[in-house]
RNA sequence: GGUCCCUUCGUCUAUCGGUUAGGACGUCAGGUUUUCAACCUGAAAAGAGGGGUUCGACUCCCCUAGGGACUGCCA
């Protein structure tokens, strides 16, 4: 799924659900992606859509052409569509003339019905030559378009399978569709549909043009501006509700209100308040919204989400790893502004003895800092209580006891617990290690 | 070409005729510091241009420029 339709089924959740949910709502973009409402309420209750990383595209099939046909026909019977029989040359050539011309495409079939049954013809609808269209939309307010530059539309192809424009006005009609909440790369194509609407007799649905998301460059976002389909964000490590954030924010906003959760979202969220200019994806401000996220995370979720990530990067996962994992996290997670950095600031954890050195810590690692390092084992071998903030004042009182500053210990005492990987404070890291892991290390260093 | 839409810091936005035009991300400068981050403090940074309307316009109207969408027997 594209992440503009993500946004855009983002609002129509957020509309129906702040309102009780007694909305319905179809989703739809210019990718044949559409759902209507009880496909938009799976998604979001009954389905990991909500989670916006699912591959799952809402599907929409014509299954129901004899419905559309019926309706084409009666438009057919009321004179508001007629048949014409022009060959795919002569529309081709009627259209270019008109463009030529600047006048709307006219079919000479407009008032002859004499054609050849038996020849191949397609339905159009019959729309006024003169007045004007208005179409009141919740976003870009009241548009007027003029008649006269409305073309008939194909209703009804010469192969009896309907198109488009009219199988969503059906459909959004039979299934009770209260609000049309769409990309506004459709606003033009409303004032057609709602002639549709006007020549069946049916109350019409209200109209909601929200503006596209471009890239960074200002451009329709498309491939080469790095993700564009959902499951890339999931897999550059963003968090779903971190996503529900950002994209809530973006075209949209309350006040000063960066950060929000889907509750408040719902509560504060308004289509009147959508903005009318498209806006650019901004990947620095997802980030800071994503470690917001990923701070409040649960421990055991990000666990299992950084093992992902470890596996897929081809690191060899031992049993306990999770276990691992589990116990660094709460020392890195504000470290990391998405699920991928959080595997780099892991790594540490899951490196196997003896850890291989660095060219900057086996320098350190001469007469001097070796038996520094002896010191420091022996001192901690006496020490009982391994956690943060023990350890850290044990650390600054050993250097003390050394007579030296801290950066004569920290990058040596790093060096040989990570092997130069990305780590936290010192007494964090070796936290995360455990105190068997952590002289188990001290050992191979001094072992060498 | 035609129709329609859009235009406040680099980006996302607040403002709904009267504000020193606010916030956030990013940027820059300090601080903290055992790497890298994070964090704290501060700073720079905007109403596309031109006409109106009004006592007063970012806000309302018009024009221009720039951007976008649509312009199918696609959806």
């Amino acid at each position: 799924m594209h992440i503009g339709t993500a946004r855009t089924a983002l609002f129509n959740w957020l509309y129906a659900k702040g309102r009780g949910g007694k909305f319905l709502i179809r989703v739809e973009d210019t990718d044949r992606e559409r759902s209507t409402a009880e496909a938009v309420d799976k998604l979001f209750d009954g389905f990991a859509w909500l989670e916006l990383f699912s591959d799952e595209e809402p599907v929409f099939q014509f299954a129901r052409i004899d419905r559309h046909k019926a309706v084409a026909l009666e438009l057919l019977a009321s004179g508001n569509a007629y048949r014409c029989w022009m060959a795919p040359e002569e529309t081709q050539t009627e259209r270019e003339a008109a463009k030529a011309e600047n006048r709307r495409f006219t079919s000479p079939w407009r008032d002859r019905s004499d054609g050849d049954q038996s020849l191949p013809f397609v339905v159009r609808f019959r729309g006024p030559l003169e007045g004007s269209i208005e179409v009141r939309d919740l976003v870009q307010g009241d548009v007027r378009f003029q008649a006269q530059h409305l073309d008939d539309l194909v209703i009804l192809r010469s192969d009896g399978v309907p198109t488009y424009n009219l199988a969503v006005v059906v459909d959004d009609h039979d299934m009770g569709i209260t609000h049309v909440i769409r990309g506004d790369d459709h606003l033009n194509n409303t004032p057609k549909q709602q002639l549709i609407y006007q020549a069946m007799g049916w109350t019409l649905p209200a109209f909601a043009h929200i503006p596209l998301i471009y890239g960074d460059d200002g451009k329709k976002l498309s491939k080469r501006h790095g993700a564009t389909a959902v499951r890339e964000y999931a897999e550059l490590g963003y968090l779903p509700e971190a996503m529900r954030n950002y994209l809530a924010r973006l075209g949209w906003g309350h006040g000063d209100d960066e950060i929000f959760n889907d509750a408040q979202a719902m509560e504060w969220f308004d289509i009147a308040n959508v903005g009318k200019a498209p806006s650019r994806l901004d990947f620095d401000k997802l980030a800071h919204v994503n470690a917001h996220w990923l701070r409040l995370a649960d421990d055991d979720r990000l666990a299992k989400m950084a093992l992902d990530v470890h596996l897929k990067r081809g690191v060899d996962l031992w049993e306990g790893d999770e276990a691992r994992l589990m116990r660094a996290l709460p020392f890195v997670k504000d470290r990391a502004k998405t699920i991928l950095e959080l595997a780099d600031q892991t790594i540490f954890v899951l490196k196997r003895r003896p850890v291989p050195l660095d060219d900057k810590t086996r320098g350190l690692l001469d007469e001097e800092g070796r038996a520094r390092l002896a010191r420091l084992r022996q001192r901690l071998g006496l020490f009982q209580s391994w956690d943060v903030f023990a350890l850290e004042a044990e650390l600054k009182a050993f250097a003390e006891d050394e007579g030296v500053g801290f950066g004569k210990i920290g990058p040596l005492v790093r060096g040989v617990m990570t092997g130069g990987a990305p780590s936290a404070d010192l007494s964090k890291t070796l936290a995360a290690l455990g105190f068997d892991e952590s002289f188990g290390r001290l050992d191979d260093a001094l072992s060498t």
